[in-house]
DNA sequence: TATTGTTATACTCTATAACTATA
DNA sequence: TATAGTTATAGAGTATAACAATA
């Protein structure tokens, strides 16, 4: 029988995590971790990050977005943003076009290399959505974001 | 009526988040993001960020662990540790004593202050739990913890 | 030969202050 | 006066290489 009290100066054999385990925060942190190391592996082929990905994809979901509102959906800070549109611009997957109501802000298109890369990448980042979650039914995996969501919205 | 299909260099009123919604790693993401930053808040009475908490009650529940058990447990890169065991030492919240099987490594126990400390903010983190999710029954609480695991373990 | 703890260091991520041009 | 975009910069977080002491 092995000794079940630990005394003072006794070896932890196997940690106890119990308790850290009962903290919603910890298991929504550690399978967050988790879904974005499978993206980072996954997106590599693209050379895009999680946040280059949602700045993709929210472009080609609203042509014509501004930096401004990237920002705020994305909780992003404004100078945090500036070198990744630069960036995606240089890779000739985004161009900036003057907003038609605001003479300081731009308008942000995909190009149709750009199109072409957030169609794939939507279709890699589906199927990593599979993998992570292939212990949930889709019942769950439906049940899981509606629970997240109450916490965030 | 508003116009709905947006033509060229016309402006993005409203967001449409809906596909990044349909992620799973986006909701967790978010969810985690909003949990952290209520940690922060309510832990910087105790000088005590997200980390700092969980080596803490680590060490708590598990008296005598070592730092390598620690970086383990909460996949820590060890050199990103030793400033933190460090400032913990500083603060007179736990000791470093010999480890009984290998001369190597040393077992980390909570001072009596450390012990008062933990016993706090374990009460204060519990609290935090119900407010995060104090829009979710016990049940769903459990449910989504439940849920996580199954991506994460 | 492998492992614990450590130092030094670099790279990424995130945040703030301040500027310009437009509103 | 306020906002969009930008620059410069600082701080936090995270990662790798290499070392001494011990297994």
């Amino acid at each position: 029988m092995a000794t079940r009290k630990p005394s003072p100066d006794t070896a932890i054999e196997q940690v106890d995590t119990s308790y850290l385990e009962s903290l919603v925060g910890y298991n929504a942190r550690r399978a967050t971790l988790v879904i974005v190391d499978a993206f980072l592996r996954n997106m590599a082929v693209y050379g895009l990050r999680p946040v280059d990905f949602s700045v993709l994809s929210l472009i080609a979901h609203n042509p014509g977005i501004t930096s401004r509102q990237l920002c705020t959906t994305l909780n992003i800070q404004p100078p945090n943003l500036v070198g990744m549109i630069n960036q995606l611009q240089r890779r000739e997957l985004i161009t900036r076009r003057p907003h038609p109501h605001d003479g300081r802000a731009m308008g942000l298109h995909l190009t149709a290399a750009g199109k072409k890369m957030v169609k794939q990448a939507e279709v890699t980042a589906s199927e990593l959505e599979e993998a992570t979650t292939a212990r949930l039914t889709v019942a769950e995996r439906k049940m899981l974001m509606q629970l997240l969501r109450k916490i965030y919205i």
